[in-house]
DNA sequence: ATTGGGACAAAGAT
DNA sequence: AATCTTTGTCCCAA
């Protein structure tokens, strides 16, 4: 367990400051953004769901800012689950590979990208056009902006078919995402450990020596992660052998329309 | 810069 | 206690 975040916290990580975050300060910010920037938006609606409180956890480090909650039941979770093992279609062919130094491989997981008309998301040089909102993703997707304020036009699905399946170190830091937006990444299925890294604290001991943050996203759970903690952060859902199960995470982002570059 | 995998070391399990 | 398994770190491949 170590210095995990969850449950009783380990001293060992002091890097790693946990406590409850008072939702008030997102509600504001929430506000005041979606008069200036969704109009369409019914902002009444939203803010009246906010009298449905969740727990937060609070994750800091240095630059790093995240909350994490259960965001839905056992029993709710379980049913969102079994819909998104029926209606997700994967991409396959060319976006379900990935070429490095020449040699193709295939990716260590499944992808998905779903969205508004016509978005667009490119990452790891591959060009990904979002697929149509379906019901239960548009669900899964108000009750995130209910509990945090944040609308979103997109989301990127990874399905891990048990713990052989991974994601290496990485940032979401491609240019389309709005800056100021937290990506919302929601889990389902097994649990998996998730592990942050400072970017100064990789490689052989290179710059000061930061702790690596760690946590478990568990079944239903949501864990916003606020900017800046993608610029200086790398995260990575490491191998598992003990985890038989899949898990299926959602990350919903704000993808910039039109204006690139 | 970027990703996955191999060699090896360290830690964990039985 | 010893050995096997799993996890962590470093390094390499166009």
């Amino acid at each position: 367990m170590d210095n995990f975040v969850m449950g009783e916290q380990s001293k060992r990580s002091c890097s790693t400051d946990v406590r409850r975050s008072p939702r008030k300060k997102i509600k504001v910010e929430k506000s005041e953004r979606m008069k200036e920037e969704d109009p369409e938006e019914e902002e009444d609606a939203v803010l009246a769901e906010f009298a449905h409180p969740v727990p937060w956890r609070k994750i800091e480090a240095d630059r790093l800012d995240c909350d994490y909650a259960l965001l839905f039941s056992k029993q709710e979770a379980d049913q969102l689950f079994k819909q998104l093992e029926e209606e997700v279609v994967y991409s396959t062919g060319e976006a379900a590979k990935v070429q490095v130094f020449g040699k193709v491989h295939d990716i260590p997981r499944k992808q998905a990208t779903y969205g508004d008309e016509g978005l667009n998301y490119t990452y790891s040089g591959v060009k990904h056009s979002a697929r149509s909102w379906t019901p239960t993703l548009e669900q899964i997707r108000d009750a995130v902006t209910r509990t945090t304020g944040w609308t979103f036009n997109f989301v990127l699905i990874n399905r891990y078919k048990d713990g052989q399946d991974h994601i290496g170190e990485h940032r979401d830091d491609e240019r389309e995402l709005d800056p100021v937006s937290p990506i919302a990444s929601v889990s389902f299925g097994a649990a998996r450990d998730f592990i942050f890294r400072h970017r100064d604290a990789r490689g052989k001991q290179s710059g000061r020596q930061i702790e690596p943050v760690k946590l478990e996203l568990a079944h239903g759970s949501l864990l916003l992660m606020n900017p800046p903690t993608n610029t200086f952060w790398y995260h990575s859902l490491p191998v598992r052998k003990k985890v038989l199960s899949p898990r299926i995470n959602l990350t919903f982002r704000r993808i910039l329309r039109g204006s690139k570059k």
